[in-house]
DNA sequence: ATGAAAGCGCTAACAG
DNA sequence: CTGTTAGCGCTTTCAT
């Protein structure tokens, strides 16, 4: 691997003007450029990552701290960062965490003691020590959480407004003539959980709907949970017309509880999800749903941490974006599916 | 930050006797150890990533490029090889492509740059210049293709055997009575597709059923074209009481026409997929495939790896793992779902 | 069992 | 516009 000396010595010149050249400081005769370029495309040298980092502690990277790599959410979000920060000279470093607070800490740590130049958090939970930590290095290091998980923490975040969004949702059933809206839950202990359903009920009190806590179950985020709180809102006898829930994946579970229990959807009972994942489109029927402008967090949070590299600025920011209602057949049976839909397509493997 | 010279000073030592302590090297008094190992833990002290780098130029980190995030396989394959690396303290440094020729290129650059110990490198296609790069590479650090794209390169590979599984899957359905049976493939100039569609063919062979191109179709692994295929299958007249697809994907393009023109699965045409993928167990009917052992394979190519360094060996290896055949209700209609069937549950977000 | 000192490749004063 | 020099934090001979 050739050092730059190696390309100071072969271009004639000294290695701070091949250093200054290759980071484009101070004045340099276009002459001298030009021996140098080519000198280095010859010898295809790269600069040593170590020395540079060594350095400069800049490693012109951004770290991504996800719970799950399986969850859809992500990959689309970690497109959004990744263009945003390639578009800047940055590269990004992932890490998942398995959801286990241990090894969110870990991760953490290990990209610090890596000098990435800021950090992407995603977690589930809100554990302690990990806000902590990130609490203590977001006076160095820009930081993003990507969930209001830390409203009172000195923290910049970035997401959805689950609250508003859920609240519309719940004037666009009552626009559509539905009067008895159920709802399923996530965990309580969950905060967006609980942003969302606030703002079902804010959505009630909008509405001039009463708010009654049978028509509210809890369930744990996975189909399974979804399809046995749906029969749960079947067998209480509730004359529910429609059924939100606070993610996709339980409304799914609803519409095959639905489904299998010969509950017409969205004649009798409407279903409205969270998030529009890809499953939306190829459920039946499809899923009415608010989207998360998911690209968009990605690159509000990649932009946040390289203005605060660029500009040296580690004020803490607050962003938050609209969800966007996606009305498809779940609620008006009169949508016509583009069919078959397209999902994309992967590569086989 | 300390450094280990402030260790060093404040436990009364020397920089070189707190490294051998780091590193295991040469022998310490137990006093002195214990001594370091406070100090250490009192100053938190961390080694420095590039200072360790620099004179090492070891980063214990594997680096994994993939096509893309979304691609369900992906998030299992990465587990297997982070949960062997773990175990062997290393960490992954995980690279996107976006299938994008120039940007796989580019990402394993940038990794060599930073001096990852190894690389898994997976991909849909088979560019030239990426292949050369990674023989290139390949006598320096361990590689591993997660494709046989590259039979006759020199590079270590891990696959599933895609042509045997597929004729085994053939034989089952002409075990089930099934004997004009189509196949979807992918496209051509895909190495995957191409070795699953042989084993299609040595299926039939091997049970005396004739090759009959009209009941081949191609597709390009989008749900739609998997949809669509089937159509095309239908419309041809041909009788057929079965199909196979190179991806599930496909497969549930598939199941979705026969749905929509209300063809009987499995009555009148049973339905075998390829990879396994969750949404198997959401369609209906849920969908009989052959599942790769992905968590298996990724373990594979990290123990290559990681023996390849301890070793010093860059001998190449290839190894072929066998598919399993997980048979459900779109072949045998007594087939019992799990039901509602557990799909994992992913944190809100 | 421990230390002193050299040097990895780079950047940034400082000097001309 | 360009060069000299010091030093980032660590590991590794070579001494002791």
């Amino acid at each position: 691997m050739p050092t730059i000396l190696d390309v100071a010595v072969s271009a004639g010149v000294s290695k701070t003007t091949v250093s200054r050249y290759l980071n484009g400081q101070g004045p340099i005769s276009e002459e001298t450029a030009e021996r140098i370029r080519a000198t280095i495309s010859r010898l295809q040298y790269s600069p040593n990552h170590f020395a540079q980092g060594m350095r400069t502690s800049r490693t012109k990277t951004i770290g991504i701290v996800i719970p799950d790599y399986a969850n859809p959410f992500y990959p689309e979000l970690i497109k959004g960062i990744e263009d945003y920060a390639r578009k800047h000279g940055y590269v990004t470093q992932l890490s998942s965490t398995h959801a286990d607070p241990a090894s969110e800490l870990e991760s953490l740590r290990e990209m610090v003691r890596r000098h990435i130049d800021g950090i992407v958090f995603c977690s589930y939970g809100r554990a302690k020590r990990d806000i902590d930590y990130l609490v203590e290095i977001a006076d160095r290091m820009p930081v993003v959480v990507m969930d209001p998980l830390v409203r009172k923490e000195p923290l910049s975040y970035v997401v959805t407004a689950g609250r508003a969004a859920t609240k519309e949702a719940v004037s666009y059933l009552v626009s559509i003539g539905r009067k008895r809206i159920g709802y399923i839950k996530g965990p309580s202990k969950r905060f967006a959980t609980n942003d969302r359903f606030e703002g079902y009920k804010d959505g009630l009190v909008a509405q001039g709907l009463p708010y009654d806590k049978d028509l509210v179950v809890e369930a744990d985020f996975s189909l399974r949970s979804g399809y046995a709180a749906a029969e749960a809102i079947l067998r209480s006898g509730m004359p529910v017309d429609s059924v939100m829930t606070a993610t996709d994946l339980m409304a799914i579970g609803a519409i095959k509880a639905f489904n299998h229990h010969r509950v017409a959807i969205p004649q009798r009972i409407a279903v409205v999800g969270f998030d529009d994942i890809s499953l939306c489109r190829i459920i039946e029927p499809s899923l009415t749903t608010i989207a998360q402008p998911i690209a968009a967090l990605g690159t509000a949070a990649a932009r946040i941490i390289i203005d605060a590299i660029d500009s040296e600025n580690m004020e803490k920011r607050q962003i938050s974006m609209k969800g966007e209602l996606i009305v498809r057949k779940s609620s008006n049976p009169d949508y016509r599916d583009e069919f078959p839909s397209d999902t994309g397509s992967f590569g086989i493997h």
